[in-house]
DNA sequence: ACAATACATTCCTATATGGGAATATGTCAA
DNA sequence: TTGACATATTCCCATATAGGAATGTATTGT
């Protein structure tokens, strides 16, 4: 098997980063196709099929006024995105807790035995974690 | 160009659900990789070839005990999509109540019009949003 | 009807993929 | 050393890109 289509949900297609700009550039208000192009400096038909993706995967909602096209971001779609990472959160603020205690305890240990011994950041995250 | 690798960035790496899968397993507790085979039901080439790509984007650690590889998700990593989504968050959060709202119109007019004017969820979104 | 404008689609191609199968590597135990 | 165990890597292939170039389609103004 291949990997999986970029429509096939909104995981694949907000991989691609293009399309990401895309969605950030749209989020608050709705733009026509050439307002993406001229401001993000895209190629027309490389954001038409962006658009498509986005399109296709709920990402965005269309409107036609005459012959312009307004796409908007459909947060909505994003949330399952956002409630996916959130279940992580917890993970990074308890490390980042950890990881204040230890910048103190450095602090403390620093005034008597000086700034050599402080261990670099890499040895946080590969040594001994048990 | 094709499209970006698999390893290029967070983004990319978990827009595989296995991969996912993968991430939510051992994000509490370091396993290794025969484990992970064996509960998630996976093939083992294919669970060292996801690690493989989770490592290298820095979404994994490991560890080694003797002959087995213990693995365990970074959470950190993972902190650049959720703060991504994040951004989307208020708007979604916006609309949620924006859809109360209506929600609560819908139910005083249907009061004196009857449910038939009630309009379909579709018109919400591609009609006039300004 | 016709030209101009705004988008969408098609064709092409190099490239990366994920799974299956087979094999290689590394580590321990006797 | 040898065998067993745990994991990693390689080979093969069908598939889906994303970008560039060219072309198609829809809509408006005159």
């Amino acid at each position: 098997m291949a990997r999986a289509a970029t429509t096939s949900d909104a995981f694949n297609a907000v991989a691609e980063p293009r399309r990401r700009e895309i969605l950030n550039f749209i989020a608050l208000q709705e733009r026509p196709v050439g307002e993406i192009v001229d401001l993000l400096g895209m190629e027309q038909p490389s954001v038409s099929k962006h658009l498509r993706v986005l399109l296709q995967v709920g990402l965005v909602n269309v409107r036609r006024d005459g012959r312009r096209m307004f796409y908007r971001t459909d947060a909505e779609a994003i949330r399952p995105i956002h409630e996916w990472t959130e279940t992580f959160a917890r993970y990074w603020r308890h490390q980042l807790s950890r990881v204040k205690e230890r910048a103190e305890l450095r602090i403390e240990a620093s005034k008597d035995i000086g700034p050599d011994s402080i261990p670099r950041r890499k040895d946080d995250f590969d040594g001994n974690k048990n």
